[in-house]
RNA sequence: GCGCCUGUAGCUCAGUAGGAUAGAGCAGCUGCCUUCUAAGCAGCGGGUCGGGGGUUCGAAUCCCUCCAGGCGCGCCA
């Protein structure tokens, strides 16, 4: 009796096999399953799948690799799924699939992911965006690796909560308030009627305000009292500050969801405040001996937390007047994500969409039993320039006795956006001599230096309606305007994806601009252009979508059947196509989504090049065409699945 | 000063839990629109993987060192 072990992806067919492997071999030689590495060959002429373990081996036994590999061939013969195995170069061990049952099972289980989740409830927060002008393209690469993170680790299985923190009562946004009252002399009811773009107002006030702070002294007290009465919550102030917080959180909103983002609760700072969230934090740090009252030096008559692995090095976390910094705020937040700190906010309904409710935090009861938080995993994005702040975080958790939370508390740091000098002279911008000697500026809210997210966006879909309204003519304005929008995003997320994310990514219009090449519209591009094919098929066979797929399915084209050349083809499409959940899994322990961003593309190229080659509707040959068929309708599928992870929409038509 | 990161083709970048001949895109040059959308395809040219040393059967990848650049090290957030 011949068991077949079927394998969803190719995933599980390479964990199979090093299991099997595994089991053969541990009689012979001293491996255990960690030793057995199978990865892809660099050239179809070696096979699919290489082992290098005989030169590790022969070195340990001295021996020589060549010998340890014909005798693994021995051992490794009519191995389930393989075809055969040979030996090349000084000792390499190929592995030649069975390509016929390989596709196959894979075709059987187009959808299915063979991936498990592994923890109880993750948390993922992003974007973060301070509440008192308009989002950057700095923001724009939070987000979307973000959302990237979110959406691979929901395609992993894990159970997932995204949170967007909002910082309604800090500095930034009692800067703008200040703005408001002092400079512009708005009420609240003049700022309620004011018109759209609030977000792009306060953007050139905040600029303007940063300036006049700077250099006013009084100003700068009346600004701080402004602060506390913001904080103190129950003021005119306070009132204000809300609304005026809260109209940029929407138009912020609206901005992300331009690109499909959208979130699960909003946490916000006044919440914290009122539920005196830090006043928990505080006397259990304090009764964990984490911090200490420092009564020397610079420190005198703060709270300090001792850093380790750093001699001499305190961090203040109280500061001498009683108040609480970031750091302390920020330690209080994290044990809520993790369900430490015995108490919830409340929510309520923030934007409601037709499948979706976001949540946004109340200080106050509101009668909605819902309930965020309490994560086994919590993914921090915020960029590499608060790595030393979320060390100091996960130490304070760490002082407080959460070993395993300190270590799924995950810094998911990306380097910062920058501009470039050409795009500096696009957005008009004066410059001081001395930074115009600079290769890039960093984006600056303060300064008022920065791409804003929509200005990028509705550049990118004006551009991409000019080039649909020039290919389909004869389209509704409304169809080709939502086919521009769909192109845009697609745009930003590639553009923002593609980079590696330790890299300095230096904005630069026309690079963002691009639609060609390795772009997010190409790999759209790619996707319509398969969708037309179905379409096509449809329309001149009259067979429907449903029908074909069942004939597909059932049909076995013998793979000897092909030329040399298609069959490689062929071959090199699927294999590549089956690797998507391993790029994922990769994706996610190295949290580096350019890797999947490439992977997308690279599946692409193959794809365009499979059916420029072999032409599927004019083919004669019935059995042939079927095949072709099958073939890019998997890798269309799996194209599908690679695009909804980097949330990338496939428009109808391009 | 200490810590983290980066240096790969003219430009922008992949590749770094060691593996077989270092890859893309852009830009440049050649071809291909009576054949499923040319946002495409096929091809050409372009490299001392910052320098030097070391470990290894094998190094862009690991270690040391030097050079160049970026970021961080607030009683700001």
């Amino acid at each position: 009796m011949i068991f077949v072990i079927i394998t969803i992806t190719m995933y599980q067919t390479k964990k199979k096999l090093r299991e099997e492997i595994a089991e053969r071999l541990k009689g012979e030689w001293p491996v255990n399953l960690d030793d057995i590495e199978l990865v892809p060959t660099p050239d179809e002429k070696f096979g699919d799948l290489a082992l290098s373990l005989a030169f590790p081996l022969a070195k340990k036994l001295k021996t020589n690799p060549r010998a340890i590999a014909s005798r693994a061939v021995e051992l490794l013969s009519g191995l389930e799924g393989v075809e055969r195995i040979d030996i090349a170069g000084a000792g390499y061990i190929n592995l030649y699939l069975d390509r016929q049952s390989f596709f196959e099972q894979k075709f059987r289980n187009l959808g299915k992911s063979g991936l498990e989740p592994e923890e109880k409830k993750i948390i993922v927060e992003h974007t973060n965006i301070n509440p008192n002008k308009a989002a950057h393209v700095g923001h724009l690469r939070n987000a979307c690796l973000g959302d990237t993170l979110a959406r691979c680790l929901r395609y992993k299985g894990e159970r997932i909560e995204v949170q967007n923190y909002i910082d309604d009562t800090g500095v930034q946004v009692v800067d703008v308030v200040f703005g408001l009252l002092e400079l512009e002399k708005k009420s609240l009811a003049e700022i309620e009627k004011m018109a759209d773009r609030f977000d792009y107002y306060c953007w050139d006030l905040y600029a303007r305000v940063s300036k006049y702070l700077g250099e006013n002294e009084q100003a700068r007290n009346r600004r701080a009292e402004i602060l506390k009465k913001i904080e103190q919550g129950n003021s005119p102030e306070a009132d204000y500050a809300q609304l005026v917080s809260r109209r940029i959180l929407r138009a912020h909103l609206a901005t992300m969801s331009r690109l499909d983002i959208t979130y699960d609760v909003l946490p916000c700072e006044s919440s914290i405040l009122r539920l005196k969230f830090w006043e928990k934090a505080f006397a259990r740090l304090k009764e964990a001996g984490a911090i200490y009252y420092s009564t020397e030096g610079e420190t005198t008559g703060c709270w300090v937390m001792k850093l380790e692995g750093e001699e001499e090095r305190e961090k203040i976390i109280v500061r001498s007047d009683g108040t609480v910094t970031y750091v302390g705020k920020d330690i209080a937040y994290q044990l809520w994500k993790f369900g430490l700190l015995g108490q919830d906010f409340y929510y309520e309904p923030f934007a409601t969409t037709s499948d979706h409710t976001i949540w946004i935090s109340s200080g106050e009861p509101t009668g909605y039993d819902v309930h965020f938080g309490g994560g086994s995993k919590v993914y921090n994005v915020i960029d590499v320039r608060q790595s030393y702040l979320q060390k100091v975080v996960v130490q304070g958790l760490k002082a407080l006795g959460y070993e395993q939370e300190a270590s799924r508390s995950i810094h998911f740091s990306y380097e910062m956006v920058a501009l470039s000098p050409r795009s500096l002279s696009e957005i008009k911008v004066d410059l001081s001599e001395e930074d115009k000697e600079r290769s890039f500026l960093e984006v600056s809210g303060r300064k008022g230096l920065g791409v804003k997210a929509d200005d990028l966006i509705d550049r990118l879909e004006e551009k991409a309606l000019a080039e649909v309204d020039k290919r389909n003519p004869g389209l509704q304005p409304a169809a080709k305007k939502l086919i521009a929008a769909q192109i845009a995003a697609a745009a930003v997320r590639y553009f923002m994806l593609k980079y590696a994310r330790n890299s300095l990514l230096i904005f630069d219009f026309d690079e963002a601009l691009n639609f060609e090449g390795e772009t997010g519209p190409y790999l759209q591009y790619t996707a319509v252009r398969l969708k037309s094919i179905f379409h096509k098929f449809e329309e001149r066979t009259g067979i429907t979508g449903l029908e074909l797929l069942k004939t597909i399915a059932n049909s076995q084209f013998s793979l000897a059947g092909l030329s040399p050349e298609e069959a490689r083809d062929f071959w090199q499409l699927v294999v590549y196509g089956s690797t998507l959940d391993e790029e994922v899994l990769r994706a996610i322990a190295t949290l580096e989504f350019s890797g999947l961003a490439k992977f997308t593309f690279n599946l692409c190229q193959k794809i365009n090049g499979y059916y420029h080659r072999y032409p599927v509707l004019a083919e004669k040959n019935h059995e042939l065409r079927t095949f072709r068929l099958k073939t890019i309708y998997f890798a269309h599928e799996i194209l599908n699945q690679a695009l909804g992870l980097l949330g990338i929409q496939v428009p109808d038509k391009m």
